[in-house]
DNA sequence: CAGATGACAAGAT
DNA sequence: AATCTTGCCATCT
């Protein structure tokens, strides 16, 4: 089991209808540069964790479909939409939904 | 042990 | 605007 409690900490900051991007998360967690270790550490845990995983999606502000997942790639998506995020074209408005991050959690990079 | 892979991002073309 | 290239690193084969 990997160990990444600053990145679970991280998604599970995540408010209501609202995304994070890896990037972000990735910055956040203190792995500037590194987005594919936080893509891989959802990956490892989702099906374990009790994460809203599906609040993190990529920049292009879609989400990721890989078939590889729990089972389900438009279960992310849905769950977004349930949450209220609206979807055009399987992409959704970063500039409406994006995380904006705790300035504590800022600081603390 | 070495090479390939991947839920990506940012920059260049 | 869309696609290609490079960087980065844990996990897989």
């Amino acid at each position: 089991m990997s160990c990444y409690p600053k990145i679970f900490d991280i998604v599970r900051q995540i408010p209501y209808a609202q995304v994070a991007t890896y990037g972000q998360v990735a910055d956040l967690a203190g792995l500037r540069g590194k987005p594919r270790v936080v893509g891989y550490a959802l990956y490892r845990v989702t099906a374990d964790a009790t994460i809203p995983w599906h609040r993190v999606i990529n920049a292009k502000g879609e989400v990721s479909r890989s078939s590889l997942r729990h089972g389900n790639d438009d279960l992310q998506q849905l769950l977004l939409e349930k949450e209220g995020i609206a979807f055009v074209k399987g992409k959704l408005d970063l500039k409406k939904y994006r995380w904006q991050p705790p300035l504590a959690l800022i600081q603390s990079l």
